[in-house]
DNA sequence: ACGCGCTCCGTAAACGTTTACGATACTATG
DNA sequence: CATAGTATCGTAAACGTTTACGGAGCGCGT
């Protein structure tokens, strides 16, 4: 009523036709432009379709073609992922967003349940047909869902590199990279101890974290000590369990690398129990940046990328290997590790004098 | 190869049906748990199913029943929420899961673009029919959305509570409670000029959260000042802004009641700039609790509440108002607000002496 | 006048399911 | 033995859309 127009109910393409008193195909290729439909009869469908609040039921329409026009990315909210990916993947989601409404695509997020094993879910959401190509997202060391995909020939991308010999396209967080330029600076101001937190190694991410400090090391002829490797969870409680760990070791390091910026908030109170100041009697170097380093005291050194590109990235990776768009996205690699950039702050703003 | 079974392709029911020898019908049947239909050969096709990995196409189903078991979560990840929701949404979500996954719900998120109207987002997802039922949040004081819901006869539930007459479902957290508890336990220490930060009032949260605070005052005859309310962003940045406007005041507040935990971080920032301490100087109390606010220094003075079993009240509303679900959810009111518990910390823990 | 090509449109099949309906065989009952 | 009732299954229609195919009308060249 307050409309200009009549809202009644539309059931379909049927009626619409019949309001029109076109045939039902001609209203079909109209609205979905093809090629043989008079541009004036095309305005016509068009305008009574916009009048009337005509949208092509999803359901007859994929059966019809096979095709959805929506894009899945498949998230494991698992507790400890809930605790820390802190809007990582709602950042993501933005820039996947960005490129892929260019193409009338709808991206959907497919939250795994807790109790129910991701590689299922995955299975069940592949074989009920819903989305026409899937992300999916922290990938392990060993991933059955690769092979899962690949089989179902459904494209897919992964937010996160892949580490055994499988070829799909990817794209993750430089964080080999990140390792190896927070070792280069530390050594640079003096450091030789240095310790590194990072989660299980099953994650990709443990793994490859630390095998870049590993590798960083080496370049340094510093020898690769274990003991220095703090398994600890991505929180501020895990934060502060690294300073527990830190102030237990023997030989205590003057510095050390965290692989969440959350965690200096429970480092930097465990350490300043201990009467230990950041920025002055250990180094503290992290990854990621995030707003609320700037406000930590002293002011926490971190890298810093736009995890929006990234995921513009990723989508353009995943559209890449689409046949149906792939024509848009030339690419000569599916394959992107994506840089960030050191943000120096105060938490490492010192040289080394002597040993402890 | 590896997996025991023969990996064909599966093509649908009909295929299914030939090798069983059975006719399609009574594979459905059989499949969907109808009741005639023999145990044995049940058992056949449950098995069969299982081996060659069918699942039946979503698009078929739906169109034929007009269902699609799947619930969607619509979330506008504006700017402004993505730095501040802090995995609200994905925690919402465990919740919301945990009752739907006891009926073969599916539940998916549908991140409304940066650039894409709400409503418009939600129009297409309405019409499309690609959920069953829709969650929304994010409320605002005058939302179209639950006129398009209602008349779209979809049923829907909100996260964030109705100001309009409009009677529908919601669940929503206790913010009126909130700031009226914590006027209470502020009024208690002696103070009396107290401020208060909140999003604009455009948004339900922000609108709600100063009413309450408004009338507390009010009940203990303090007059409202509205130059005491600091309408900022929740997050950390917005937290120090409102340090910015606290000094400013001219008649300085002897206490602060902040809407979002992380906003302590760059209010006591502010203020300890300006030499004024939190906890001795000034009194600070924060909705809502989290792991962080533990490592404030001083400890944060916040209400806690599970966000996760708010979810799964959220999701019985929803179900106790689908016709399919309502009797085994029977409730009294589709309308809940979701209670928070005072978290003493000591960021508020002085008795206020005299005006300063 | 005829055929040819072109533009536009209508018809109907097909996508994979579910389900109303009817058919069959068997059992129980008189 | 006839009948009714029951358990189980097959058949076919229907859901809403897209699209291959063919047909109608028209202009144009021969």
């Amino acid at each position: 009523m307050e409309h200009g127009g009549k809202p009644r109910p539309m059931k379909g393409i049927r009626q619409l036709a019949e309001h029109l008193d076109i045939s039902i195909g001609t209203v079909s290729r109209a609205l979905n432009g093809k090629p043989d439909v008079n541009e004036e009869t095309r305005k016509r469908v068009l305008a009574a379709a916009e009048q009337l609040g005509y949208v092509a039921n999803q359901s007859g329409r994929s059966l019809r073609q096979g095709t959805t026009n929506v894009i899945g990315l498949m998230i494991q909210s698992s507790r400890e992922t809930v605790e820390n990916s802190d809007n990582f993947f709602l950042t993501v989601t933005g820039g996947l967003q960005s490129v892929f409404s260019r193409h009338k695509l709808d991206l959907i997020m497919l939250p795994c349940p807790h109790d129910e094993d991701p590689y299922e879910y995955l299975k069940r959401m592949v074989a009920r047909r819903i989305v026409d190509a899937l992300i999916i997202s922290e990938t392990q060391r060993v991933d059955k869902r690769f092979d899962l995909l690949a089989k179902a020939k459904i494209p897919f991308a992964a937010l996160g590199r892949s580490l055994s010999g499988t070829q799909h396209p990817w794209a993750d967080l430089d964080f080999d990279g990140v390792a190896n330029a927070a070792v280069d600076r530390l050594v640079a101001h003096g450091h030789r101890r240095i310790a590194i937190s990072a989660p299980a190694s099953e994650i990709n991410l443990g793994f490859v974290f630390v095998e870049g400090y590993r590798r960083a090391l080496e370049r340094h002829g510093i020898p690769y000590d274990p003991a220095l490797v703090l398994r600890a969870k991505s929180s501020e409680q895990g934060g502060y369990q690294v300073g527990d760990e830190l102030l237990r070791l023997e030989n205590q390091p003057t510095a050390v690398i965290l692989i969440y910026e959350l965690m200096a908030i429970g480092l930097y109170r465990r350490l300043m129990e201990a009467g230990i100041v950041p920025g002055r009697d250990i180094a503290v170097v992290s990854f990621r940046e995030a707003p609320r380093a700037k406000f930590l005291q002293p002011a926490l050194t971190c890298f810093r990328t736009s995890v929006h590109d990234l995921g513009v990235e990723l989508a353009e990776i995943l559209l890449s290997s689409m046949p149906a768009y792939s024509q848009e996205y030339p690419r000569t690699s599916r394959q992107t590790v994506w840089p960030l950039e050191l943000i120096p702050g105060e938490s490492d703003a010192f040289q080394l004098k002597a040993a402890k």
